[in-house]
DNA sequence: TCTGGGGTCCTAGGACCC
DNA sequence: TCTGGGGTCCTAGGACCC
C-alpha cells in the first residue's frame, strides 16, 4: 500500500460502455418483428407513465425517455407500445457484466445498462485503447446480441460524455491532452449533473457551450454556484471533480435507502386502497431488506397529491428492523398523521434508509416473538419465489395485530367519520 | 405534454450536547 | 444574564441520473 501511494499518478484509461437503446433492444430480442419499428418501452399508449426507451425510429418524431406516453401517442401515433420486463433487462445486464469481467478485472456497473472499465495498463493483454474497445465491442455483439456504444478517456466524465457522442453503436476515443477542446462545442447539457435547472441558470449567464464557461472563471462560477460550480469549472476541462465521479472504478458501494412507490391508475381517497397498498409496498420493502440482510432504522412515507405537491414524511426507530409489520406500522402512522381524509392521492411510496447491523436481542420474551414473525416471513418469502409475487399477503397473519381493522378497513387506517371513534 | 420507479447526493434548519 | 461556537443527528425538500 505505502509502495502504490508513492507512485507518481499514472493517467488512466477509463471506458464506458452503454448499451443502445438497451430496454428496446432486448424486447427486439424476444419479439424480433419490433426490429426497424418505432417502438416505445415503458407502457400502453392511454396509460399514466411515461417512456422508459424508445428505438431510434421512434426519437425521429421526437419520442425520447421520460417523455409521458400519451404524449409520445401524439407525436409518433404509428408507435408500438410495450410493457416493460425489468426481469428480462436483469438478465440481460447480467450477461453484459459477464462479457465484462471476462475482458477485464476492473468493471463497475454504473446502471442496469452502462459500465466503467479501468483498463489502464492492459495495453500488453488487450493492445492499445482503440483497438481493446472494437475488441470489447464485437465480443459484446457476439454473446449478447446487443449493439453498445464505447467512450474511452482519462477520466470517468470523459468516458461518459464521449459514449454518448459516438451513439449508436461506435467508439471513440479522446486522446489525453484534447479534453478541453472535445468538450467545448458541447451543450452544457451534456456534462453529467447539468440538468434542466442548471442549464437554466447558465442559459441565463449567457452560456450555452461548454467552452463558454472558461470565460466565467472558476471563483465565479463559486461564488454564483458554491461547491458545485467550483465542480462544473473541472468538469468543463474534463476532469472528474469531486463526487461520485472521483471515485476509483470497481470499488463497491454499500446500498444506502430500498424504497418501492405506486401511482394510481386513477387518483384515490378511498381508505381502503390506501391502507392495501401502502401494505404491498411496506412488504415489498421488507422482502428487499431481508434479501439484502439489511436492518433499517429510518422509514419514510412519500405521498403524492393530485396536484403533484409531494410530501415525505420519515420517522427513525430505537431498534433497525426487517420486519413487514413494523414497516407498515411506521408507514400508516406516517399517513394517519398527514393525510387529510378525503384528499384525492395520485402516488404512495415507502422507502426504508439508516441501514444499521441487527440490534441485539435483549428481551427475551419480544425476541421470541420476533423470530417466530422472522419465520414465518422467511417460509412466505420461499412461497413468493415460488409461486410469485401475489400469491402470499401479510393480512391474514396481520388479523387482530391493528386494533381499529374492521372488515370495512382492513389496513386499520383513519376514514370519513371514523375520526374520534373507539375501538 | 400532464408528468414512473428506483436510486444518489446536497443543502438547510432545528434539536441537543459539550 | 445575555448569549458563543462546534459537532452530530434528524427531517424535508430538491436536483439529478437511468
Amino acid at each position: 500500500m505505502a509502495v502504490t501511494s508513492q507512485l507518481p499518478a499514472l493517467a488512466r484509461t477509463i471506458f464506458h460502455v452503454d448499451m443502445d437503446a438497451f430496454f428496446v433492444s432486448v424486447e427486439e430480442l424476444y419479439d424480433p418483428s419490433l426490429k426497424g419499428k418505432a417502438v416505445v418501452v415503458g407502457g400502453q399508449r392511454n396509460e399514466r407513465g411515461v417512456v422508459s426507451a424508445a428505438s431510434y425510429e421512434a426519437r425521429k418524431f421526437g419520442v425520447h425517455s421520460a417523455l409521458p406516453l400519451r404524449t409520445a401517442a401524439k407525436l409518433c401515433p404509428h408507435a408500438i407500445f410495450v410493457d416493460g420486463h425489468p426481469e428480462r433487462y436483469r438478465e440481460c445486464s447480467e450477461k453484459v457484466y459477464a462479457v465484462l469481467t471476462a475482458f477485464s478485472p476492473q468493471v463497475e456497473m454504473a446502471s442496469i445498462d452502462e459500465a466503467y472499465l479501468d483498463m489502464t495498463g492492459t495495453a500488453r493483454l488487450h493492445g492499445p485503447p482503440l483497438k481493446a474497445a472494437h475488441k470489447l465491442h464485437q465480443r459484446m455483439k457476439e454473446e449478447t446480441q446487443l449493439n453498445c456504444s464505447i467512450g474511452i478517456g482519462a477520466s470517468r466524465l470523459i468516458a461518459k460524455v464521449s459514449s454518448a457522442q459516438a451513439k449508436p453503436n461506435g467508439v471513440l476515443w479522446i486522446v489525453p491532452g484534447e479534453e478541453s477542446n472535445f468538450l467545448a462545442p458541447l451543450d452544457v447539457r451534456e456534462i453529467p449533473g447539468v440538468g434542466k435547472v442548471m442549464e437554466r441558470h447558465l442559459h441565463e449567464l449567457g452560456i450555452q457551450k461548454v467552452g463558454d464557461l472558461a470565460r466565467l472563471g472558476e471563483s465565479e462560477l463559486e461564488e454564483r454556484f458554491g461547491k458545485w460550480g467550483l465542480a462544473l469549472a473541472g468538469k468543463a476541462r474534463g476532469e472528474d471533480a469531486g463526487g461520485w465521479f472521483d471515485t476509483e472504478v470497481g470499488a463497491d458501494t454499500e446500498t444506502k435507502s430500498i424504497s418501492h412507490e405506486h401511482t394510481f391508475n386513477e387518483d384515490t381517497s378511498d381508505v381502503n386502497q390506501l391502507g392495501a397498498t401502502l401494505m404491498r409496498l411496506s412488504e415489498m420493502v421488507g422482502r428487499r431488506l431481508r434479501e439484502a440482510k439489511l436492518h433499517a432504522r429510518t422509514i419514510q412515507l412519500k405521498l403524492r397529491y393530485k396536484d403533484f405537491t409531494t410530501i415525505t414524511r420519515a420517522h427513525s426507530l430505537p431498534v433497525p428492523t426487517q420486519l413487514d409489520g413494523e414497516i407498515f406500522e411506521q408507514a400508516r402512522t406516517l399517513f394517519r398523521n398527514n393525510w387529510k381524509p378525503g384528499r384525492e392521492v395520485r402516488l404512495l411510496g415507502v422507502q426504508a434508509s439508516s441501514f444499521e447491523a441487527q440490534a441485539e436481542q435483549i428481551n427475551l420474551l419480544e425476541g421470541g416473538r420476533q423470530q417466530r414473525w422472522k419465520d414465518a416471513l422467511a417460509a412466505a418469502d420461499r412461497l413468493r419465489d415460488k409461486f410469485g409475487e401475489s400469491s402470499v399477503t401479510l393480512a391474514a397473519g396481520m388479523r387482530g395485530r391493528f386494533r381499529e381493522r374492521t372488515h370495512e378497513n382492513p389496513a386499520g387506517l383513519p376514514g370519513k367519520g371514523r375520526a374520534g371513534k373507539k375501538p
